[in-house]
Parts: structure tokens; sequence; C-alpha cells
DNA sequence: CTCATTGCAAAAGGTTTGCAGGCTC
DNA sequence: GAGCCTGCAAACCTTTTGCAATGAG
């Protein structure tokens, strides 16, 4: 959640290092980026973060922030929050089940779990809204993707993101 | 997961109830989109079941898949795995932690919950492939949302959608 | 000084919309 | 037969890419 100030130069520590063990620059823009997606309390999405960036580094392009985000993502110093293909998945099994997603190429599988099935939201969700159900996401990566995972480096089934 | 015929049947015969009662007409394309849905095992896209689709009904066009999906999930019988806002939501918190995600408008904030914290993944999973991590979703709609429901219909904090 | 990185502009997906003809009720 | 639906084509929005100029090491 918020992170304090202390932390939060912590995490910026870890990013010079991560990005020197990459052997990429520490160039103002990376940093500015990085800071603004470690000090937010929601999980913004590109275009707020270029709004952000954008008070301190006026001239900053948006195809910047993509880049950046996706390297910090390729170092481990970022996540997704979802597989990165833009594509609404649809679901027309409305019982309770489980899923399994591969944060590599999106794809989707249910599981059943009867221990999962119960659980129950934490006190004080209810203060972010309301919340319809709860539900188990396994992220990973699909057997396929395992497979050609060290071939391709980031390829994905025929998609390209690199 | 896997549905049974009859199963399907079933799902079929409360397809066309619940487009009877919303007063829309029960149209080829839509029986079939829906049927495709609702036989698949993973999570389709767009563009998959517009493939399927296509088999049975060469001529049928993408939007009319869109089109039909938008209003299955509006009444109800078909639900997106993610919110229908195609934006990557980046998290620099590598830390255990969990979502509440607002169906709508696709806010997403983080919760703590230890009991959470300790879920392991069930039997058979690794059949899928590599979990890397387990993440408890939290989906409904956020504070915000709830108040403007009624209001605008489907629209969400000035995005539109229909 | 050198090469990685940036900003720009244009392209590339995925998804939505306006309109005229077609099909369900 | 009336009006909802469909298919088409074009628009729209998010994300990616090629290229020349810039700046970090």
């Amino acid at each position: 959640m918020d992170p304090k100030p202390d932390k939060l130069d912590e995490r910026i520590n870890k990013l010079k290092d991560g990005l020197k063990r990459a052997g990429v620059k520490a160039t103002h823009q990376r940093l500015v980026i990085f800071q603004e997606v470690a000090k937010s309390r929601d999980h913004p999405h590109a275009e707020m973060i270029f709004n952000s960036v954008r008070r301190s580094i006026p001239t900053v392009s948006l195809d910047t922030v993509y880049r950046t985000l996706w390297l910090l993502v390729d170092l481990g110093l970022v996540e997704t929050l979802s597989p990165p293909q833009h594509k609404t998945r649809f679901d027309a099994n409305l019982s309770a089940h489980h899923h399994f997603v591969c944060m590599r190429c999106g794809a989707t599988r249910d599981f059943r779990s009867e221990t999962f099935d119960r659980l129950t939201p934490p006190e004080g969700l209810s203060a972010l809204g309301s919340v319809n159900k709860i539900q188990v996401e396994a992220k990973g990566l699909c057997s396929r993707c395992l497979k050609t995972k060290s071939k391709n480096g980031q390829n994905v089934h025929g998609n390209k993101r690199n």
C-alpha cells in the first residue's frame, strides 16, 4: 500500500541496482517513471503514469513510458496485473471456479477448489466498494510457454513483443 | 469444466429465457455465439469466438460478435475475466498482496490478508503449467461506480461504452 | 566519443460506431 | 409489417515501431 518514504528510497536503490546489473542506462526518465509507479496506491495504466511523469518531465513521450515500463517488467522490478494482451476474455461459466492465467500469452483455464470457494472477503474490504465474488488467480506460465521460453526470448506464440 | 451436453442445453435454455425476458430477439447469431462461449474450456476472446462462429455462420462479422458478447454481459449471462478496459495496469509492489478490482471502471486497489497469503495451489494445477504466485481477486464495484451506477447506465467515469 | 535511449510521427492491433438493408416477432 | 439486428466500412483508442537527434557512461 501507500509506501513510506524510506521504503520508496529502498525501492529506488533496488531499481538503480537492477538497471546497472542489466547494463542499461539509469536515465532521468527511467528513474521518474519507476518512482511514479512505485508511489501510486492504485495500479496505474500507462497513461496515468504518463500524466504524472509529465509534471516533472514535460517533454516525456508516451512511448518512452511504455518502453520503460516493459523494460522494468523484463528486469523483474515491476509486474503487470494481467497478461500484456489487451484482449477481453469472456466466460459463460457462472458457477464458482478459479483461474490459472499464463502471464506470458494470456491463456486462461479454470480450476476447481472447494477450499478456495469458501474464502470470504476480509474485514474492511467493503470500504473500497461492494464485492460480488472472490476468485483465486494462479499466475504463472502455461506448459506451452514453458517450452518456448528459452528459444524465443519474449516472443509469445506467434505474437511479437520485444 | 468441459461442460457436458445436457449442461450445455440447460445453459442454452437459460439464454433463451434471458433474451426473452430482456425483450431482445433470439437471432441465430446470438444463439451460436453464446454456444461457442459456453462450450469452450479456455476463456476465449472475441476473435477466437469469431473464428468458431464463422464455421457455422460464414458471413458473421466481428462487430456482431462484440455486440452480442456485451449484450450477454449486460444480461448477466456471460462475464468478462477482467474489466472491459483494455489498459495494461502496472504494479511495483512485489510483496504479497491481493486485489480489489472494480469490474466497471477497472480501478484496482491492494489489500492485505495473512490468510490469503498462505494459500497454496491445489493438487493437479501443475498440469496446466508453472505457478509463480497465488493471488486473490475480489471483484465488485468501487464506491465511485456504486454512486454513478443508476444515473449513467453503463457509463464509466467519463469513458463511454454504449 | 560511442551507443543506448529518447521523442516524434506514423503504423498496428483491438474494439466501437453510423448507416442501410435484412430478419425476428 | 415494424423495428430490432446485422454486416460493412470507417473511426477510435491503446500500444508498438522506425528513424534521426540526444545524452549517459
